[in-house]
DNA sequence: GCGTTCATCTGAGCGGCGTCAAGATCAGTG
DNA sequence: CACTGATCTTGACGCCGCTCAGATGAACGC
């Protein structure tokens, strides 16, 4: 895949400008953050003319959303690695971590992936039935621990729930008002795991208390 | 208070021009959503030249807050109300549920409302040392519900997880993924209540299970 | 090798945006 | 009534998303 930039299928006259300009408009979101994010800005970037990239994208939210999809491929590897890091009920809460640190880390990034998603109207977490997306994993890891396949509802609410929490926390912690209580918990991650653990992120085995 | 418009402190040549942009702008919000709210759009909306809001507001972002802070107040509103109408810990799913509903009800706004939040980089919900703010009304509600005011640390990280649960909620509430899990539990409500319940808005009276 | 074809890229241009500076307008004060 | 200062308009600048006519050059049939 990441070959194909210099021996792939032999491109046209830039060399695969498409990715250029995914991998431009990453550079610039780090760099500059969202608001910086124009479609020229990109192209000047790339090294093209600001009529170029509508060869390859529609407009200027297919090229975000094509950025967005980079960005859920890496959740998902960071998912991934930290669930296989882990064992059984552990894993949900070390997804949950996974979640919110990434958020942290890459804050544009993160923006860009909801700002996508509600352009479009649609559950964001990448292709839907990709195994590795974000929403299979937890899904996936409560049923390996425990949580019974047959209570579908249950079990997406479930999910669901989890979701909605992760992303919840992700968009607020970096509120400075949240400062004292990281330093009260003894830093960022134990600060993110309690309030993790005051929601949907610990496997329920049925549905009482 | 609204009467200003006609009867007021005898503005100077338009007639509190401060609060007109404000109405526009949230006119023009309802109307054609968030991406149609240009400045020269909420003046032509208000009918006066492009450059008149600068007299009034520093900048767009401004312009903004301050719609942003109507939203706060409008929000606070129906939470207050939603927690009069019920007792006991029935009053914080009653919240949550308002919550939600709010952002159902007012998607535009509610976006606005966080854009501003993140633009400042302070947690949202308008004036933080306000009595009817909804954050302080979670916590209050809290401890008239029998959280102890004493373990500062832990009611407030329940306040934090609820709010975050809820946001989360609000901003996934309308994706399309969820209709078949809507339509399941008996409408849009019960689905709210569903997966509220699934995090901290019900109280957790210590910190064991 | 050569001419054709067609995806790719450029340059110029449209209307709209946020913002600013200079000047017109007008309510209130002395 | 003249003055002052807040208020609003006009006009302009640079950037934006997007479109279109035309230049470029790789791939392919001959």
């Amino acid at each position: 895949m990441s070959e194909a930039k210099t021996i792939g299928p032999r491109p046209y006259h830039h060399g695969d400008l498409t990715r250029a300009l995914v991998d431009a408009a990453r550079r610039l979101l780090e760099a500059e953050g969202p608001s910086a994010l124009s479609l020229r800005a990109v192209a000047r970037e790339a090294g093209v003319s600001p009529a170029a990239p509508y060869h390859h994208f529609k407009d200027k939210a297919e090229l975000l959303d094509a950025v967005a999809n980079v960005g859920w491929e890496l959740l998902g590897g960071q998912m991934s690695a930290a669930k296989a890091a882990t064992t059984g009920m552990q894993q949900l809460t070390a997804l949950g971590i996974a979640y919110v640190c990434f958020a942290r880390d890459n804050p544009a990034l993160y923006h860009v992936m909801y700002d996508a998603a509600r352009d479009k109207d649609e559950m964001p977490g990448g292709v839907q039935g990709n195994k590795d997306s974000a929403y299979c994993m937890v899904r996936d890891t409560m049923i390996e621990n425990g949580a019974d396949p047959a209570q579908d509802t249950h079990l997406e609410l479930a999910g669901v729930a989890a979701w909605c929490g992760a992303h919840g926390l992700a968009e607020m912690a970096s509120f400075k008002q949240f400062d004292h209580l990281k330093t009260e918990l003894g830093g960022e991650l134990p600060f993110f795991e309690a309030v993790l653990s005051h929601m949907g992120l610990f496997p329920k085995p049925q549905h009482g208390c």
